[in-house]
DNA sequence: CTACCTGCAAACTGTTTGCAAACAA
DNA sequence: TTGTTTGCAAACAGTTTGCAGGTAG
């Protein structure tokens, strides 16, 4: 179901400026934070404010249509589709690919057997170095 | 080799707010905030100020004697020992637990293997739930 | 028409910085 | 003594809030 749809379900407004969130975070490949989302709606319509901004993501946040994570001190968003739900982030170039997310199965496994944790792997950012910055 | 003698070594000197900090992180089992770290510190020697405590971690940091990882939108230390370098840290009771590094291990094959990214899994903090609160 | 949404400005939290005084070695 | 470190206050970045006016449905 679209973010549209559960939007206007619930009886919530599709702003232009939701429109333009949406649109940006749904065709963003990696994640985004709330200052490179605000910078792109502003250049579409000026004069959004970055509290409209802020509002907009913790509401899609709620409904489940944007994960919310953290990298280097700041919160990043990205869709909540199936799939390519972890980031690999490169500390030089900065650059992030989508990883496939049964990659960390194993760990869930093992943290579930060794100390009965369920880990949350829904939104995981991964640092380290990239194939072009390891050389 | 000890933090006290790594710092020594460098010309650089161990004040009695840097033994406490030391001593505060060295004891702890888990993370630290710095708020945290200041608390404790300032129970101990009234008057210490923050950005005391900001410097010395960051320091630390620079000298591998702690690690800084990041939990909901700010820093977290915890010492640089060797084993024991993840926390499962549960969403609703907040408690962390210590967690065997090798457990990332095959994640870090499979990064390697399919992306050619090289996954630095020195100081990660997995969020989830405890076994007590899965129930 | 009305509940939801926005822009504005201001508050807030965590972190960082410049500087003069204080101190460990 | 001397270079390092501290406390203070102020700046800073990212995020959140209250409110009056605006707008989608």
């Amino acid at each position: 179901m679209s973010c549209i749809t559960i939007l206007t379900e619930k009886g919530l407004k599709l702003t232009p400026q939701r429109r333009l969130i949406l649109e940006f975070i749904h065709d963003a490949n990696g994640h985004l934070t709330a200052e490179e989302i605000l910078d792109y709606v502003q250049t579409r319509a000026p004069g959004v404010n970055k509290s409209t901004v802020y509002r907009t993501l913790e509401l899609l946040e709620k409904l489940d249509c944007v994960f919310k994570s953290e990298l280097g001190g700041r919160f990043i968003y990205h869709h909540a589709e199936e799939g390519h739900h972890h980031h690999l982030v490169c500390q030089i170039c900065t650059k992030s690919i989508d990883c496939d997310e049964n990659l960390f199965l194993p760990v869930e496994v093992g943290t579930n057997e060794k100390y009965g944790f369920r880990a949350d792997f829904k939104h995981m950012v991964i640092s380290g170095l990239c194939a072009d910055c390891r050389r």
